[in-house]
DNA sequence: AATGAATGAGCTTTCATTCAT
DNA sequence: CATGAATGAAAGCTCATTCAT
């Protein structure tokens, strides 16, 4: 009665359980609110039931990012690969990204929260081991396209794209992106598509060759 | 003996020791770090000392926000105010911001983690509590234009640039301008001054008429 | 298929390996290390699996206790026994006590720490719930040579010792005899024997008629 | 209103009875029965005041290894260096000893659970951190007398001992010593001192020339 | 102006135990 | 025969806050 994962169908509905309510919860009232105990009582269940299925509340948050982040992989890249030139793909990019953003606000914002607060034990920032761990388990299709550094490489060496510098591009970018989830959360009736449109005709008049 | 805000000196100094202390922890461990025992310790004074000065912790960051907000408002001002047209106040604007970003680097990342991760009682975010404070004591210079919004705006009335979105644009300048400080905090030795040039760059291309 | 004490071969099989996985982990990391848990992992088996063959966790330290007390009465109870004078016997008492510290070295430290640790649900040591026990199921051979009472008692009945105290000799010891055991346990290089041969020369002349 | 330790009065009040309530806990309960909870709840106050006055809980257990060590270092050193001879340095060590397990059982109990189950986060045992402790304040006396080795070594030097391995005998004596505290913990009304006079002559005989 | 003492709520985690399957 | 799921109690510890001095 065992999945091919190794997981019995309560366990994994738990564990689903378990990481929407951590989700809510983070999007809700931010990182340091989400701690076991309200994870329990927002399920409705012991807090040492939560720790059945999650041996420490790090597991938990990693579980959260591993979620969210497969989510967004699938949407995003599928967008990006479908798209032939740099231009189309830059497009795609924040276009997928906006939807996602859109279309699952609340696992956006819990993100964002984790990925800004996470420090492990030593002190470290989320990056490594969020890179780490999908390392370890990619998702099915190809992971580099989330990261959208390639993207401006790609549009520089074919000349596409102006010499710009594909680092601070891509962190420009990503921090725009971001922005957007750092507005709904303030603001749920933010007008993400249309922020998302103009960043669009910004990137293509900052990309495009003179 | 008292200065026109009814602080002694002993008084006053002891607050900006704690706002120091405050920002050097928030910087270096992250928003959840700064409690007010390590306030306290980092001075070397007693933890009731600094609810002495500060009746809560609350006042605390909210002393941060202002304090930093402050420290920002004098460079930035002053450099936009220094240029006459919209395309020279952006340039100014991007390159102070950057500016106090480099000389500042502390005070930037507490600035950003207190921004991101302040909740209030009743779990609203930081934006309003920190207008309402700056609104009540107003900093020296003009205020409004730490708001790249008004460059924007005005831009666009003048026909300078180019029919865009005020409030997106302003968006994701700001968005973008955090992200080189989340860039230093991961990375002291990142390039924020390149990032920023970048930066300038793209906006200018962003906005002016074709 | 089940064998005179009702139970099953799986079931036999199944309590020795939980037994031995609770003196491993015992010896090794001290008393309180030792949880359900722990025993489980060991095994390789569930935790509920473990307290399906002992319904509670002091059961299974009460059949460690009868376990080793059992593999040292047989060693010990047969080594005294060969012995004709009460000299021999203590000096037969002693090395074999030694002979099964240094070839059941886990066991000995595991039931040292057992019987300075266990407290039943009354707050009482092991002592009487040991005793009673080994009197319910009483282990092949002579119990009564496991205690070094008679020894002395004999001997000095017998004049081959001197007037000394049989009750205040035995505890002397045994208390010297776990010393070995503590002494291996932080060092398990400790010349165990060399210590053993030094202690029958101490009774020797302790108890030897001037 | 401090005194030359740097502590309150209030202060060292307080630490000395969470100390003594530590042993008093750990006399009656055994080693693990002394949380902090249960210390704060003996003295009536809340568990976090405990906490207050000791950083951790391993504190508290080195203060009471310290308190106790310290008060039997002064009755037992002062009698060993009043004797001039070896012989005379053993008997006054083992009534010294057996002095101070009767005048303050509680404590010898709560000495000896501490040092059979202490076990810091790497899992070593107590011996090593209790001398450190120790050497970095020494007590007023010569705390090497403290330790009966040095009597066995200097009484087989000086010829005034068989040739006797003062290892072996320190460990015998220290485990037989140990096991008059066993015994009073599980009958208050065992003969200690009666145990100490059949120790004494069993040490006699043991090490006297032949 | 500052501090020492104390508190209560909350945190993460471990554990023995129960029970339906 | 064994397990997965869940629980409640307890553990050590941190924290913002209060209050008398």
């Amino acid at each position: 009665m065992r999945s091919d994962d190794g997981l019995t169908f309560i366990e994994q509905a738990r564990r689903e359980q378990i990481v929407t309510a951590a989700i809510e919860i983070t999007a809700a009232g931010g990182y340091a609110s989400a701690s076991v105990g309200k994870i329990a009582d927002h399920i409705g269940i012991a807090k040492s039931a939560v720790l059945y299925h999650f041996k420490t509340k790090t597991d938990i948050i990693e579980a959260v990012v591993t979620a969210v982040f497969t989510q967004a992989a699938v949407v995003i890249a599928s967008a990006v690969a479908a798209e032939p030139t740099a231009a189309g793909k830059l497009g795609a990019y924040i276009r997928s990204n906006i939807r996602f953003i859109v279309d699952h606000r609340t696992e956006a914002i819990a993100m964002l929260e984790v990925v800004t607060n996470y420090r492990s034990g030593d002190g470290l920032r989320l990056d490594q081991a969020a890179a780490k761990s999908v390392q370890e388990r990619p998702p099915s299709g190809d992971l580099a396209l989330l990261d959208p550094l390639e993207i401006f490489t790609a549009g520089v060496r074919s000349g596409e794209f102006r010499a710009l510098s594909p680092v601070f591009m891509k962190n420009a970018l990503r921090a725009a992106l971001d922005g957007a989830v750092w507005e709904i959360a303030r603001d749920p009736s933010y007008d993400v598509v249309g922020y998302g449109e103009e960043l669009v005709t910004v990137f293509e008049l900052a990309t495009e060759r003179s």
